[in-house]
DNA sequence: GTCTATACTCTGATAGAC
DNA sequence: GTCTATCAGAGTATAGAC
């Protein structure tokens, strides 16, 4: 049992949940200060006085969001797999990164807001959790590289690049539809495009 | 003369001029709702309300800065000359976006949160002006790749991955930088990895 | 042109009835 | 558990002296 579980009622569960998902709603498109109670409460459907019953403040609501987010961020990262092959490993963690960026665009939009602010509420968890994670693959990625089984690159920038064209689409998406237009459909052409660009680097 | 041109004293200029970079600053750290005008008269060295003697509002500040930064921004585009050689022309594209990344992060990261937000006070420059231009661009590329100078790749979306690989290293900076740790040079790394990448994308 | 003082609004948070 | 009422502080903007 962890130890920040305590029990909850069905409706406190319920409350809780509407209020985390309108809080990522007006977090991500305001930001944090640029966020109001009114508004996530609103969207809520509560009061604000009893949105603040649930959560101490407005710092609490934004931290639980944020504290959920990068582990679920990084979970794609997680999965690739040392033992299996390498451009195929690579190119399906492109493809789970950019379905996240399709999927949970808001989540995409909320990380991309604090780490433009200089992450002031998530310092320790990059320099922690998420630099250790990058390591650890990055040394998966030159052994591949010295096998020969994908050409050479820097492992680390390779990591940033993939980061950098998914969550484009998500971050800069109102940029992206109005340079395309309605007719297109950003996500799937995305797919096609970067399968192409990481195979042609890494080809070995 | 431009019909906004209106004529200033030497020390209303200077007075204008730190007003607006230090709304640059603290615009681009906090967003446009987290920045308060005591802040930004702070960073300039004027009172708040002979700030509001130079502006008539927050809202003023943030339109004239952002006004003028789209413009300064497709600039490196607008220098990819049709009659140059493809891969030289495209590699240099990159190298002058890098740089702006490098030398400009502000300006970066408050054009970045403008996206972000859904580009509320963007939007009519965006459907305009970039689209355009990339229209224009991309029709360049897409002659290229017929002539079989450059290989083919879909033209806008490359023109995507180029912003999204050069803007992440201004906009994510502290991210980046946590993870590749203080011994790093950023930027210069970069340089060469999206050298390679472009290279390796695009050769006939 | 620049400052002090202040009006007025918005926002985060609390008190206390139900 | 939820609501009405309200407080205290911050924030934009203005008035008016100098």
């Amino acid at each position: 049992m962890p130890p920040t579980a305590r029990p909850r009622s069905r409706i406190q569960q319920r409350n809780r949940e509407l209020i985390l998902d309108a809080a990522l709603e007006v977090f991500s498109l305001h930001g944090f200060r640029g966020a109001t109670l009114d508004q996530i409460a609103e969207v809520a459907g509560l009061s604000k006085p009893n949105l603040l019953y649930y959560f101490p403040s407005k710092e609490a609501v934004h931290k639980v969001l944020l504290t959920g987010l990068l582990d679920s961020w990084l979970d794609p990262l997680r999965e690739m797999d040392p033992e299996g092959d390498p451009l195929a490993e690579i190119l399906a963690y492109v493809r789970r990164k950019l379905e996240m960026s399709r999927d949970f665009p808001r989540e995409s939009r909320l990380f991309a807001g604090e780490i433009l602010q200089g992450a002031p509420r998530m310092r320790e968890a990059i320099e922690g959790d998420l630099r250790d994670l990058v390591a650890g693959k990055s040394r998966i990625l030159s052994r591949w590289m010295e096998e020969g089984r994908i050409a050479r690159v820097d492992p680390v920038h390779l990591i940033f690049s993939i980061w950098a064209l998914t969550q484009h689409y998500a971050d800069f998406e109102v940029q992206v539809r109005a340079v395309l237009g309605p007719e297109h459909d950003p996500f799937a052409e995305a797919g096609s495009f970067l399968e192409t660009l990481f195979t042609r680097l890494l080809a070995p």
